[in-house]
DNA sequence: CCTACCGATCGGTAGG
DNA sequence: CCTACCGATCGGTAGG
């Protein structure tokens, strides 16, 4: 990670501190250590450590939007009105989102409930419009014939959560490449919703 | 729940708190507070917040196996060498495990990390066995051609990390009980694994 | 199970 | 970005 600013580098070092060890488990001292300088100095560059969480889940929130926004369009491109190939973007675009910053996506996940009750309901409504995209699609599926009689809340909601466990288990430099784990995912969604009589 | 000791009003009281903000985010005054004593008085019961956490991740586990081995049994009884109908009853254990007790399943899959390190390895241990039942089953179905072709590692991750998210959402007042839930999940993970020629 | 108390650490501020 | 410092709270102990 090329660091721009000093900011982005104490974000980047609370992000996997954060992910690592919890908000809570996290004190501003163990920030400004992994960016060697004192513990008061971070207050140099940051309001606050809740402020640091929150930049996180934000941007973190945004690339997981973007990524969507991204697949979805290409998808709706390639073969508009198909459902089974927009969810293997789907799920593809935020396996590689994930890969790509295990630490931001971890703390997105998981750390949210530290967040102050204004940043946290705004970050819900975030997350909730994120996992609307999967149920939508899945509801478009069934519509079509493409998806099986599957409860979409409930199938969107189990999906997302497998998702979401990536980071706890996630290794860069593991058995499987994120693109290899990509492949995995969207042919294991893809059976998941598939219509039984295929 | 029923307490028989005050020592386990404690562990129940520091379950339902681990669970909801975590065991950093939660102080034994907190959880005193939640037995109605004096933060120090809690000591009168315990030896550590540690040992709290340890007993609470302790049952959960143990809970998880006796689930799982008489659902193996079962299983094994009522369909010897089927492991569609193995699996099948491996998730729907799991699915009332965690109802039976969101706060402990929750503490049970996130908080583990928190403990010491002879704690956590040996906790560590006991996940790495549970997981491996699931992926044994998964290579039993694939070479006896009832499932398709996934990798049994990969998927095995994925279906319990995607168990493994239900405290996290499950809500005992929801529009479904733990017994339709199960019956979807077991629906979900056997297309997921299905053999595509079926 | 309580009161009283311990040293350590917490997030954060003042003033440079 | 540092030193010096703040009040509050942390997990835990002593002594009853």
């Amino acid at each position: 990670m090329v660091e721009t600013t000093r900011r982005q580098a104490i974000e980047d070092a609370a992000s996997s501190l954060f992910h690592e060890h919890g908000y809570s488990g996290t004190s501003v001292r163990d920030i400004a250590r992994a960016v060697d300088i004192q513990g008061a100095s971070l207050y140099a560059h940051v309001t606050s450590k809740e402020a640091v969480l929150q930049a996180i889940v934000d941007r973190a929130a945004t690339r997981f939007e973007v990524a969507a926004d991204a697949a979805e369009a290409a998808a709706a491109n390639e073969r508009p009105g198909d459902p089974v190939h927009a969810m293997a973007a789907l799920v593809r675009a935020h396996v590689h989102v994930v890969a790509d910053d295990v630490g931001d996506a971890g703390v997105f996940v998981h750390e949210w409930r530290s967040l102050g009750p204004e940043a946290r309901d705004a970050i819900l409504a975030r997350r909730d419009a994120y996992e609307a995209r999967f149920r939508h699609l899945i509801e478009e599926g069934i519509a079509v014939g493409a998806f099986g009689l599957v409860d979409p809340a409930l199938a969107a909601t189990v999906i997302l959560t497998a998702l979401n466990g990536i980071p706890t288990w996630y290794d860069p430099d593991g058995r499987l490449t994120a693109d290899r784990i990509a492949d995995h995912l969207v042919g294991l969604v893809g059976r998941m919703l598939a219509c039984e009589t295929l």
